[in-house]
DNA sequence: ATGGTTGTTCCACAA
């Protein structure tokens, strides 16, 4: 018997998004949500809406771009928001709170495209220093969940056409090394361990209305678990009809329901 | 093979 149920959803914009977002958590009542790509600056946060929907949040923004947020229907205190390993990079991508004794790390990683420009070492530097933060909680035998936005295809089956993403920097051999290597550690893909086989894509491209009609699009929206969690794992689902709404965003929410 | 769309902002850039 599930007793927290635990979002995450890239809405390409809080603000664009707000009436969605409404309708959904009035309907579904998820306990926790990670949000990516808020795009707002924390003083523009828009908490009172938040609040309004019955929601207490906490937040780290920027202008324009990126931005991550955790909703709680309980209070709620950041543990920490910087991603160690670079003092001088300012993109809003990563905060953490804890429930219990477990640690909820919310992440938006890099996209990393063109690869021929430095976005894309700047993702692959980026999993390097994920990758250290996960291997020291490992270490520590801490409890944690790690979702989000990882911009990663894992493997052939999430990606529609394979064949034509080879140069992307979501399924680059690169980003695929360093991944695996984090995964390797002993994180277990959430969906795949519920699923199987089973195809379904977090994310449709807006360029192509004909995308999400013909499920063509990729699974880069994730849950990662270190063993301790994955005992505690009940059920894991990616929520696809919010595609089909009206102004959705380009990216579905992804559920985990855990017995803490 | 190309271009298609959305969001934010100042108009091009990111995705």
């Amino acid at each position: 018997m599930a007793n927290i149920r635990i979002a995450s959803w890239n809405v390409n914009s809080i603000r664009a998004r707000y009436d969605v977002l409404s309708k959904w958590l009035k309907k579904k009542q998820y306990e926790i949500i990670f949000v990516q790509e808020t795009k707002v600056q924390d003083h523009e946060f828009p908490i009172e809406d938040i609040k309004n929907i019955g929601y207490e949040a906490i937040f780290l923004g920027q202008k324009s771009y990126n931005g991550v947020a955790i909703l709680s229907k309980e209070k709620i205190n950041i543990v920490n928001k910087n991603l160690p390993g670079d003092k001088s990079d300012v993109q809003a991508r990563f905060i953490t709170s804890k429930i219990k004794d477990v640690e909820l790390i919310c992440i938006y990683l890099p996209n990393g495209n063109p690869i021929d420009t430095d976005k894309f070492p700047y993702k692959l530097k980026w999993m390097d220093r994920l990758t250290d933060y996960i291997k020291k909680n490992l270490n520590e035998n801490k409890k944690f969940i790690l979702a989000g936005d990882f911009n990663v295809i894992p493997k052939e089956i999430d990606v529609h056409n394979p064949e034509s993403w080879t140069n992307d920097a979501l399924f680059h051999e690169d980003t695929l090394k360093k991944f695996w290597s984090m995964m390797n550690l002993g994180l277990t893909d959430a969906y795949r361990a519920i699923n199987g086989d089973k195809v379904e894509y977090t994310f449709f491209d807006y360029k192509r209305k004909t995308n999400f009609e013909n499920n063509k699009g990729l699974r880069i929206d994730h849950f990662l678990l270190p063993p301790s969690m994955v005992d505690k794992l009940d059920r894991c689902y990616i929520d696809s009809k919010l595609r089909g709404w009206e102004k959705p965003s380009d990216h579905v929410p992804i559920v985990c329901e855990f017995n803490l």
